[in-house]
DNA sequence: TTCTCTACTGTGAACGCTCACAGAAGCATG
DNA sequence: CATGCTTCTGTGAGCGTTCACAGTAGAGAA
C-alpha cells in the first residue's frame, strides 16, 4: 500500500522505525505487539497505527534469539520410507495440525524419518530447540524416538495411544475399544453370529484395543470366541486382503467381517469378491476410521469414524499447554457408527 | 553421551564454550562452521574435536538475524479447504520435497492457503521474509499467489506449468503434451480409432497440453478430431465418472478413453461399469499420473508416468538456485507409458 | 635485512528484539 | 507534605551468531 516495492527486496522496518513513527520508545512497541499490557490506550493506538504506516512486522529470529522459543512446532511422522502418507490419514491429521497451529501463528515443519539416519538427524535438530515441541505420529507405537524426547525434555504429543504406559507423555487416541464395541454390536443387531475380525498389528495398543472390544461384547451376547475367526494385520490394503482369505479359509461359514482399518477392509472387499462371496447379502463387512478409502469402496463402507478433525485439534492444544508449562496429559475422544452399504 | 541430562533442558552449548574448549577463538570456530576456509588444519581438528565434545549445535536463530536468511523454505499449497492433499500426487510431492530439502539441512514449513484469509496472512509471513523461498503447488495455476510473491522479489518455484507465460517465474512440470501423445499412440496401436478424451481443466497449460497431444496424434494418424468425444473434468474422481458418461451419451461408439489423470479414470472405470461396457476388452482405457489410484483401480490402470521424486527433487534444486541469486528457470521432465491391465 | 604477499586468527560491532530495571506521573492514604 | 501504590514509559544490556577489519606469523623476493 506504502510503496511501489517492485522487483528487490528492500530493508524491512524494524521495532525502532515503529517507534519513532509513533514517538514512544521500543519498549512500549514490543508491550503492545505481546499483549498490550500496561500500555496506555493512546499509546496503543499510535503504535498501531504505526504498525499498518509501516507494514512492520516482527523478526521472529530476533524475538527468538533472547526468548530461547522458536515459536515453531514439528510434525514428526516416523514410518519406513516408502509408507509416508500410505495411509489417508495422516493427511487428515497434517492438514488439520497445520491449520489449528495457524490459528496461533505457528509455524509447523514437517520432518519425515524414514532411515535410522535420518531419525538420528531429526533427534539432533529437535533437542537442539530448534522447534518448542513435536507432533508425533507414528504406527508403531512405542517408537524410541519418543522415549528420547521425553527424556530431552522436549514438549511431546503423540497420535495413538502409546505402548509403554509408565512413560509419561500426552497423547491423543480415539476410543477403540468403545469403537469395536459399537461395530460389533451393529453386526449382532444385524443377526450375524458368526462374526470374523482382522485385528490391528497386536503390538500396537490401538490393535490390541479393538481386539479387545470384539471379544468382549461377544462374550456379553454370550457367544464363544472361535479363535478361527479371528487374525490380524498391519493395516495395509494387501493384509486385509490376505487376512479375509485366510478367514475364509478356516470359517467358511462367516457372516461378518469387522476389519480394524479402512484400508484393510478394502482388500477384504476384494478377497470376498474374488471368493463369490456378496456384500452386505451374504456377509456384512466393518470397517474402522472412515478415511476416504471408507467411501471409495465398493460397497461403501460402513466403519467406525475416528473424529480426525477434533484428533489433530486436540493433539496442537495439547502440545500448546505443555510448552507453556502444563503437564502432560491423555485426551481419548469418542467415536462414531456410520452406517453405509456394506452392512 | 556426556552427561546423564534426563529431565528438563539445560542452557546449551553456544559458540563462544566450543571456541574456549578448542582454544580458539569465536571467529575460527564460526569459519568451520561454514566451509573451513582460512582455518588451519589444526585449528580445524581441535574444533571439531570440541564441536563433539561439548555437543554444540549452531544456534540458527543468531545466525539468520545476522545473515538476514532464514534456511527455511515454505511449501504451500493453495486449493479449496476441503481439496487439500485430495490428489495422491500432493503426498508424493510433499515427501519428496522435504527429503531433498533435509539433504541440504533445510526445513520445510507447512503452509496451507484454503481460504482468502489464510492466503492472506502466509503471503505476509513469507514476504516478511521469515522463509528463503517457496515452492508452490496449485492445480489452478495461474495463481494470484504466485504473482503477488514473485512481484516481492520471493525466490519461488512452481509445480507445473504456469498460465501467465510473461511473468518470468521458476517452474518445473512433466512433459504433458508428449506424455499424451505417447498414450495416444498406444491407443491407436491397439487398433483403436474411436478415442474418447476426459482433458483436465482448459484454464490451465496442463489440461489444454494434454489435450494437444491428444489432438495432434489424431490428426498425425488421419483421423479428424470429433467434438463429441471431447470432454473436460476437474482432476477429481466424480468428474471423471460425469466426464465418461456424457461420452458415452454423445459418442456411444467409442473404443478407448484417455482420461487425463487417474483419479478421473477411476471415475470413468465407474462409469464404464455402469454402462456395461467391458475394460479393456471393449473399451479401453487410458489414465495420467500413475499416482496409488492407478495401480488401485480394477482393472489397474495404463498411465502415463509422471517423475514425482524427480520433479521434487528438482523444484528443490531450482529453489536453492534461485536463492543463491541464480535467475529462474524452467525444468520439463520426461514422462513414460506405464501398461497395465486397462488397455 | 627489509619489504611484500599469503595464510591464518582474534576482536568489536552489529543484527532486532525482549527483559529487567529505574523512573515518572497520578492519585489516594496516612 | 511525605508516603505508598498503581500505571505507565524509556533505557541499557544482552541473546549467539557473522562479518569486516586489523593484526600476526611465516615464506619468499628484492
Amino acid at each position: 500500500m506504502t510503496m511501489s516495492n517492485t522487483g528487490g527486496r528492500r530493508r524491512p522496518p524494524t521495532i525502532h522505525d515503529v517507534a519513532r513513527e509513533a514517538g514512544v520508545s521500543r519498549g512500549t512497541v514490543s508491550r503492545v505487539l505481546n499483549g498490550g499490557h500496561y500500555v496506555s490506550p493512546a499509546a496503543q493506538e499510535a503504535v498501531n497505527a504505526a504498525i499498518r504506516k509501516t507494514g512492520y512486522v516482527v523478526n521472529r529470529h530476533a524475538r527468538s534469539l533472547i526468548t530461547g522459543r522458536s515459536d515453531s512446532v514439528g510434525f514428526l511422522l516416523t514410518e519406513p520410507q516408502e509408507r509416508f502418507f500410505e495411509g489417508p490419514n495422516f493427511n487428515v491429521l497434517l492438514s488439520g495440525c497445520t491449520q489449528a497451529l495457524a490459528a496461533h501463528d505457528i509455524p509447523l515443519l514437517l520432518m519425515l524419518a524414514g532411515t535410522k539416519d535420518e531419525r538420528r538427524r531429526i533427534t539432533r535438530y529437535i533437542t537442539a530447540g530448534h522447534v518448542d515441541g513435536v507432533l508425533l505420529v507414528s504406527s508403531h507405537s512405542g517408537d524410541p524416538v519418543a522415549e528420547e524426547l521425553r527424556a530431552a525434555g522436549v514438549p511431546l504429543v503423540q497420535c495413538g495411544k502409546p505402548m509403554g504406559l509408565g512413560s509419561k507423555v500426552s497423547y491423543v487416541a480415539a476410543d477403540d475399544r468403545d469403537g469395536a464395541r459399537d461395530m460389533v454390536r451393529h453386526l449382532l443387531s444385524l443377526g450375524r453370529r458368526r462374526i470374523g475380525i482382522v485385528s490391528g498389528p497386536l503390538d500396537t495398543p490401538g490393535g490390541v484395543d479393538r481386539l479387545a472390544g470384539y471379544k468382549e461384547v461377544l462374550t456379553e451376547a454370550g457367544i464363544e470366541i472361535d479363535e478361527r475367526l479371528v487374525v490380524s494385520g498391519d493395516y495395509s490394503r494387501a493384509s486385509g486382503e490376505a487376512g479375509a482369505e485366510r478367514l475364509l479359509a478356516q470359517a467358511p461359514d462367516l457372516d461378518a467381517l469387522f476389519v480394524a482399518s479402512d484400508l484393510m477392509a478394502q482388500g477384504a472387499l476384494t478377497a470376498l469378491h474374488r471368493a463369490g462371496r456378496r456384500v452386505p447379502q451374504e456377509v456384512s463387512v466393518g470397517g474402522f476410521d472412515d478415511s476416504v478409502a471408507a467411501t471409495e469402496a465398493t460397497p461403501a463402507l460402513t466403519t467406525i469414524r475416528q473424529p480426525y478433525d477434533r484428533i489433530s485439534a486436540e493433539m496442537v492444544r495439547l502440545l500448546l499447554a505443555q510448552i507453556g508449562g502444563e503437564d502432560p496429559a491423555a485426551v481419548i475422544l469418542p467415536t462414531e457408527l456410520v452406517k453405509r452399504e456394506s452392512t
